[in-house]
DNA sequence: TGACACTGGTCAGAGTCTCTGACTACTTTG
DNA sequence: CAAAGTAGTCAGAGACTCTGACCAGTGTCA
């Protein structure tokens, strides 16, 4: 009985994602960001590069606004974050990467692309590029927040 | 500029898993299991059909076996699970699935079913065919209780 | 066999994450 | 302008997770 792949498809997704972000996670800390968490990052990881709204966040998060508040506190606290006036609106505020962040960032892409560059060791540069390709298709129907091609 | 896919792999991989779960979550919460977590349900996934150790399910899950602990306690008082002796060890006991679990995993399955076909027919059988092989093979390199092919 | 290291699991305590509900301030709509 | 809606906060509670300390049973090896 050969019992290859019949692993759900959910957990064949996790399992690469969840390498990744423990790949990530320990470089960083080796690297002295040890001072934010992985529910912080989650957050931090969708500002944009003009700032975020909080409600924004928390939507793409799916987390409640309260929660994303209660992190970005956190974030702002270790210096990674800062809020600035929205000048379009004045209830909302801007959430915008400092350059700790920006420094953290570029740490992570580094570990990103070490990790894809293994990945496509293994797999093969057609299968990785068949694997992102099928990915991205993915995201229009499981992403909510997808731009439209 | 076609901004297309210059997503991290890692966001890429996460965001199906989500809807997946999403979905899973909400189909068992219109059936009646509500009474029982995503955190739970991470751990109750895991449980073997023979039934598995508590160290072995906190190992897998990546928590440690004091919160592992804890989640099968709320588990095994909602229905889902019970606690027998293992018999070849005197100190271990295994989780085994009760048969409410064993219901609600019935309806989850077909969920997964029903989204893998959806998943399909966006993607084109020949592409989906391509994700799994892709993400089984991937599972060589990132998960750690992999079964050696 | 008997000491010793190891493993499976629990208890206690603390910190973090997340939610619901209620509220203020500002914006949009008719 | 009044009503409805949106951005964000405050307060309180429940859920998740961890570290550290501990007990009981197992494996090893002189």
């Amino acid at each position: 009985m050969v019992a290859e792949s019949d692993l759900n498809t959910g957990l064949l997704l996790f399992l690469p994602y969840r390498a990744l972000e423990n790949r990530i996670f320990a470089r960083l800390a080796e690297a002295g960001f040890d001072d934010f968490t992985p529910a912080q990052a989650r957050v931090m990881q969708r500002i944009g590069p003009n700032g975020t709204r909080l409600t924004e966040l928390a939507e793409q998060a799916q987390i409640t606004k309260q929660t994303a508040g209660f992190l970005v506190d956190q974030l702002e606290k270790a210096g990674y974050v800062v809020r600035v006036p929205d000048p379009t609106d004045k209830r909302a505020r801007l959430v915008c990467l400092a350059e700790k962040a920006a420094s953290a960032q570029r740490i992570a892409a580094a570990v990103v692309a070490e990790v894809e560059k293994e990945w496509e060791a293994h797999l093969g540069s057609r299968r990785m590029k068949q694997l992102r390709e099928a990915l991205t298709l993915l995201r229009e129907i499981t992403d909510p927040w997808a731009e439209p091609s």
